[in-house]
DNA sequence: CTTTAGGTACGATGCAAGTCGTACCTATGA
DNA sequence: TCATAGGTACGACTTGCATCGTACCTAAAG
């Protein structure tokens, strides 16, 4: 059952809605940069440098929301988004590692490749 | 690069084709069922119990297929799928047993449903 | 109090995905 | 050889999703 601002509970968390979530890369960056930066410090909405108008980036923190992935806290103006990363180790064991991987593994491809450009 | 069948190497596999494969409760469930039978015994399409028509279940299998979760191979007549395990575990560990975990953990939800409609 | 910044709500639009029926192909088996 | 079973190809339909513009709301700053 969710709460009055959408977020699900940890045993009504659905793989299938968290691997929706997570299929689109937007979101995906989203929720790597939150898992990188490391912080218990929660990130505005608007800092992460999505290239969307404001409606589509509201949209895209709702289904990261009502999926279970964030946490967001309203604060008066501006809303706080934070990874909700100790349900997730515990309902989905393992999800949040993948994802880390992953980013790394991203991360060097794309050095890579700028140190590749370089050398021509 | 994908082969002539359509399957994509490891290092070519996208964490979001990945996601979005998995995303679908039908693929999700063939995927879990190889996953369980735990066999390298590949299985033909047609035995997991898809409750769509033939096109439908093909359609379902090419997006496995080219997300790099399920190997085919051509049998003439029927052809057998089985799960790229090693390969996915390499690229994309902690994937398998992620999913292994959501299977162990609705089984048991249903198994309890099953036994509270017993004891009504 | 007015302005401004951050977000939401609503409606519209274009595109991709899931579904199906039908026709067709390929081996196996009678 | 012919029928049958398992799959694919193609086109069509429907639904859902990502996207946006506009209007509106709330709090902080001036």
């Amino acid at each position: 059952m969710p709460d009055a601002e959408g977020h699900p509970a940890p045993e009504d968390m659905e793989l299938g809605k968290i691997f929706a979530a997570l299929a689109d890369p937007l979101r995906r960056k989203v929720v790597l940069t939150l898992l990188q930066e490391d912080g218990e410090t929660p990130r505005a909405c608007g800092t992460f440098g999505m290239p969307v108008a404001k409606a589509t980036r509201t949209h895209h923190f709702r289904v990261l929301r009502e999926a279970g992935l964030i946490f967001q806290v309203d604060r008066g103006n501006g809303r706080l988004s934070s990874l909700r990363r100790a349900e997730l180790d515990q309902r989905f064991p393992g999800l949040l590692d993948l994802l880390m991987h992953e980013g790394a593994r991203e991360a060097a491809k794309t050095e890579a490749n700028k140190t590749a450009a370089a050398e021509t």
